[in-house]
This record gives C-alpha cells, sequence and structure tokens, in this order.
DNA sequence: CTTGACTCCGTACCTGTGTACGGAGATTAC
DNA sequence: GTAATCTCCGTACACAGGTACGGAGTCAAG
C-alpha cells in the first residue's frame, strides 16, 4: 500500500505544477524525499497532504513563510501558536475588508453619479479623482 | 503665477519620490515635461493634479495601466468608458469582499475552536488545513 | 531496442510598482 | 568661490510565488 511518486504524478495528485514541487523543496516546505539510483525523487502520500496544506492554507491569506512556520510547529505550544497566527490573519482579513467596503463605496458613488444626467460636459468620474 | 518645479519639489508636493516620478514618466503616466538649457526637467501645478490623481485612482484600486486609460480619454465617449471602467472595478471590489468574507468566516471558525476546550492533543487548526 | 515521455540541475525570467546605485554635471546657499 | 545639495542617466534590485529553458540522463511501452 506504500504508492511511490514521482515528481510528476505528485504534481498532478496535488493539482499543482512540477515546477511549484521543485520550488516548495527549495523553501524548505518539503522535506527532500528518498532517491533512489535513478536520481528520481520518490514521494509518499503524505507530501500530497502536505501540498493540499499549503495551497488550503494559502487561500487563506497565509504567506509561504505563514505556512513554513505552522509546518514547522510541534509539542504543547504547537495549538496557540497556531491561534495566535490564525487570529493575526482574522485581523488582518477583518482590515482588509474594511477598506474595500469603503473603496466600494467610493466607487459607487461615482458610477451613481456618472449615471445621472450630468449637464456639464465634464465626466464626474475624472472630475472626482481630479479632486483633492 | 506659474510656478516651476524641479523634480524634487514635484516629488514633495505630491507626496512621492523622487524616482516614483521617473518610473511614471517613463511608464508614460506623465510627459515628458519642458527642459531648459540645464537639462533639469520643469514641471508645472497640473503635474502635482496629475500625480495626486493617479493615488487617489490607486487606492480605488485601479493599476497603472488602468490610470494610464483614464488619462488618455478625452473627447464626448471619456464619460461612458470611464463609468464602464469604475463600474468593472467595482464588480471586482465585490467580488473581491466576498471572497475575503468567507475568508474571514473559515479563519473564525479555526480560532472559535480552537478557544473551546479540545481534549485531543491535535491542534485543531492545523487538523482542519489537513482534511480535504 | 527504439522512441517518447519523464526527470535531473541551475539559472533566468515573469508580474506590478516602485527603489537604489553611482558617477557626472548643474544649481543653490553661504 | 566653494561646498552642499540637487538632478541627470541607465541599469539593477526588491518583493512573492512561481514559470520557463536547455541539455543530459532515465524509465516505460511497444
Amino acid at each position: 500500500m506504500k504508492y511511490r511518486l514521482t515528481i510528476g504524478r505528485l504534481a498532478e495528485a496535488a493539482g499543482v505544477g512540477v515546477e511549484t514541487i521543485r520550488f516548495y523543496q527549495r523553501y524548505g516546505l518539503l522535506t527532500e524525499p528518498e532517491r533512489p539510483s535513478s536520481g528520481y525523487r520518490e514521494y509518499g502520500q503524505t507530501d500530497v497532504q502536505r501540498i493540499r496544506f499549503i495551497k488550503k492554507a494559502q487561500t487563506l491569506g497565509f504567506s509561504l513563510e505563514d505556512v513554513a512556520g505552522l509546518l514547522k510547529l510541534d509539542g504543547p505550544q504547537t495549538c496557540s501558536l497556531a491561534h495566535d497566527l490564525a487570529l493575526h490573519k482574522l485581523h488582518l482579513v477583518e482590515d482588509k475588508i474594511a477598506a474595500l467596503a469603503r473603496i466600494r463605496d467610493a466607487l459607487q458613488q461615482m458610477v451613481r453619479r456618472c449615471e445621472l444626467k450630468h449637464k456639464s460636459g465634464i465626466c464626474p468620474i475624472i472630475q472626482s479623482l481630479v479632486q483633492d
């Protein structure tokens, strides 16, 4: 039951490119796997899990550096460190949402003003960007 | 009343770096200004406006390429093109907010689960990332 | 056994938005 | 007049997260 995967099959199984795996390896996100006489890397199922972990963490806004930190975690403090990191990311995400909401409102206002009949030949959008 | 500005004074007036102005110039966002015998660029107040325009548009999520498009606009279609671009950006921003909201919820759940007493030695955060 | 697909490696390149460097010439302040 | 500051130019570098290249070795199917 021990599937051995070449880098290409691992890439396919994990839904990434071969070069991405080599990149993660260099970055230290994946441990160097066994190398039989051929020199070809041999991966196992845990590597698929690990890459999925990385990809999932990325979608939650964790950088590869963050992920490296999460993957290094081990032992009793693991959970509280992971918790703190997640909480920190949560705050960042909340801030980003708030900032985008302000941007959304400004854009909405622009679009709305543009859709109202405007007599002056000057585009309200251009105008509103020029203002201080 | 025609203030002539050197690049450094323009940079200060507009709140950007000197290199940024040179960069915008190369990018085509600013037209090449007059060059007296010294070879030093001479800018006017409209350049200050223009840089502020760029900076403001950037905060609304427009890329420099978008800004170049906006700045090239002129004539009767100006407004409808600007309107369409703004509307498009609005949709992008709304999508981004929705995506971040989903991320926020996932992070919240992680943090909450972590804060509940968990008997298993496995960190719920690590665990939830490992899951498919 | 040949052919094609796969893998190896190091390195360079990509996007977007600037920043930094270094040597030479111009201008400004004292 | 001299020193300090500013500007010129082209080019390289920075960030993150990959992506691409090229020549050589290896493996699997027919």
